[in-house]
Parts: C-alpha cells; sequence; structure tokens
DNA sequence: AATTCGGGGGC
DNA sequence: GCCCCAGAATT
C-alpha cells in the first residue's frame, strides 16, 4: 500500500502540478537553489498566490545571490514591504551574505539548518528540491495530508517525517513533497477537502470515516487585545518625514511614519487627521494620525508623490492612504495607495 | 511548549 | 468575524 500511495500521488502529480516560477516540471533538471531559497522563505506563512508576483518582482530585481548580497539592506526591506513577517527579510539579507562568503548555498540540509531563516522544514525543502536529497519537507499541507492518510488528530514532528520517509521514493523526495503541498492545497484541503477528486482516497483512513476535514484538530486562535497608537504626518514642500524603526521585534528594520509607543491606553487627540484600525497576528491596533509641523526624531524626506516607493509596510501604506485622502489635502491623487 | 513575529484571501 | 497560509527564532 506505501509503495501504491506514492506510485498514484506522483502520477497525479505529473498530470496536475502547478507550474509556479520557482519550479521545474517533475523528473527534469533540479531548479536554481537561489530561487528555491527565496521561494521558500516567501511562503513562510503566506500564500502561493500573494508570492508568485513578489517572487517576480524580487528575482527580475536581483537575478542571483551575489546580486541580492549586494544590495543595500533598506532597499531589500523595501522590496518586501506588504509581505509581512519582516524578520525573513532580514535574515534573507544575512543569508545571502553568508552563502556568498561561502561561495554557495550548502547542498544539504543540515547544513543549510545552520543559515539564518531556515529552519527545519525549509532546510529540508531546499535540500530537497534543488539538490535531490532525501529529507522530509514537513509543512502544514504534508502534516495534514499523513494525518488524514493515518486519521490520526496530530503527531510529533520527527513522527510526520518517518511516515514521509517511508512513503517517499528514493531520489524523488523533491517531486513527492511538491506533489503532497498541491494536493494539500488544491484537493486535501483544511475546509472541505474534495476527497472525490484525491488519488489518495482508497487508502486514506480519514475518508474511510467519512468526516475527512476532522483530521488533524485544529487550534483556536487566542484572543486579541486592543492597543493603540499615533502617527505622525508631518509634510514639507511635498514631502513626507519618514523613520525607521528599531532593527529588531515588530516590523523591525522597516521604514515608518514617525510616532510613539502604542499602548493598551487611547490617548485624546482632538486635532487628528483620522485613524485606522489595523490587525496584526496577536493584537489589533488602532492607529491616530496626527498633523504636525517640526520633523521628529532621525529620518528623511520622501517625496509624497512617490510613497508607493518608499516601502512602507502596510499598516503605514493605509495611514497615508487616509492622511492623502484628508480634505485638507491636495496631493491624494498622486498616491497609488493599495 | 509558548510566544512573537503580517498580511491577505476565502467563506 | 474566523480560519488559513510551503515557519523561524526566541524564551
Amino acid at each position: 500500500m506505501t509503495a501504491n500511495i506514492a506510485a498514484l500521488l506522483l502520477q497525479h502529480y505529473v498530470d496536475n502540478f502547478r507550474t509556479l516560477p520557482w519550479r521545474s516540471a517533475p523528473g527534469a533538471a533540479a531548479p536554481d537553489p537561489y530561487r528555491v531559497w527565496l521561494s521558500e522563505i516567501m511562503l513562510q506563512q503566506t500564500t502561493v498566490a500573494t508570492v508568485v508576483p513578489r517572487f517576480e518582482r524580487f528575482v527580475q530585481r536581483w537575478p542571483d545571490v551575489a546580486a541580492l548580497a549586494a544590495a543595500p539592506a533598506e532597499a531589500v526591506m523595501g522590496e518586501w514591504a506588504g509581505l509581512g513577517y519582516y524578520a525573513r527579510a532580514r535574515n534573507l539579507i544575512a543569508c545571502a551574505r553568508e552563502v556568498v562568503k561561502r561561495g554557495g548555498f550548502p547542498d544539504n540540509s543540515a547544513a543549510l539548518r545552520d543559515l539564518p531563516g531556515i529552519g527545519r522544514y525549509t532546510a529540508a525543502a531546499i535540500a530537497a528540491i534543488a539538490f535531490g536529497e532525501d529529507s522530509a519537507p514537513v509543512d502544514t499541507n504534508v502534516e495534514r495530508v499523513i494525518a488524514r492518510l493515518n486519521a490520526v488528530a496530530g503527531s510529533r514532528r520527527v513522527d510526520i517525517e518517518r511516515r514521509f520517509l517511508a512513503l517517499a521514493p528514493a531520489g524523488r523526495a523533491g517531486d513527492f513533497a511538491q506533489a503532497m503541498m498541491d494536493l494539500g492545497a488544491t484537493i486535501c484541503r483544511p475546509r472541505a477537502p474534495k476527497c472525490n477528486q484525491c488519488p489518495l482516497a482508497s487508502g486514506c483512513a480519514a475518508y474511510a470515516t467519512g468526516a475527512a476535514e476532522a483530521f488533524p484538530t485544529r487550534k483556536r486562535r487566542p484572543f486579541r487585545p486592543q492597543k493603540y497608537g499615533t502617527a505622525w504626518w508631518i509634510e514639507r514642500g511635498g514631502r513626507l518625514w519618514l523613520t525607521r524603526r528599531p532593527s529588531t521585534g515588530l516590523l523591525g528594520g522597516m521604514a515608518a511614519l514617525p510616532g510613539g509607543e502604542w499602548s493598551a491606553v487611547k490617548a485624546s487627540s482632538p486635532a487628528a487627521i483620522g485613524h485606522i484600525q489595523h490587525i496584526f497576528t496577536h493584537f489589533v491596533l488602532e492607529l491616530t494620525i496626527e498633523r504636525c509641523e517640526e520633523p521628529v526624531g532621525e529620518g528623511w524626506w520622501h517625496p509624497i508623490d512617490r510613497l508607493d516607493e518608499a516601502g512602507l509596510p502596510t499598516v503605514y501604506r493605509r495611514a497615508a492612504k487616509l492622511a492623502l485622502a484628508a480634505p485638507e489635502q491636495s496631493t491624494a491623487a498622486s498616491f497609488a495607495a493599495a
């Protein structure tokens, strides 16, 4: 049955694989390790649909790891703006420079694991896809597919890795992993799985129970507390005063509107331009935008008609859009905000 | 083992 | 509104 599952899944993959810009066709020569690495970092907790256009822009700007390693950090952070989880971009820069220093990407998961931003999953994925190693890239897709095949609520990571390696044909871990990911994204979905289209249904214990969706068990997101903050809108001669956030923590290293700390207490702001509500992973921010005349702290002037090139993360992009839409502003039309 | 990291899309 | 997404690093 094990060999049967692998054969069925790989054949389904050959017939239905998603063509993606970092991928090579099943059985074809391995793709460029740089592109595999970049895609895996971008895809961490981020959907394929979101990543594809961002990946294309990124590799057009920096086609190889040497070009990326030579780029200014601020340029890379700006290119990452809107993708979220900005530690990924900080680690991406550090990793690129380390790889160039070493003369290329390590070709095995153990060595890849030592690079910044490359964890257990990503190391295994790069090794399997770009270097043909029989490693076990266990992401949430693989975890879900294997949980359903065995009708178990959940398992420890190492046990899922063992299951994966027991299923994957030698030398084909890369295609097999991507086959599982495609299956997980299109058929063996978290909700409303399309078991009637699944090539593995006949060997699936969860399908046999008649309630495949119940596996694996999921956890509820904890309550999100409310926080409040202020951002300053400082405009002069068609330019806006921007600053850079500290290199660690939330939005670390990103361009931003200047402003104070965020707290659980809402401060009064009689002359505010307005405010936005922005949802982060573990809290909700109400950001008040206030006009201010003099520059605050360290920063730089950025042309307001090119604010979309400022590398602002989404919360500040939204704040800027609000300010530019405010009645007393005349520059609104020039900013193509998202 | 829990938390801290963003943001967007689907229902 | 809630859930989910090719997770990693830190505590």
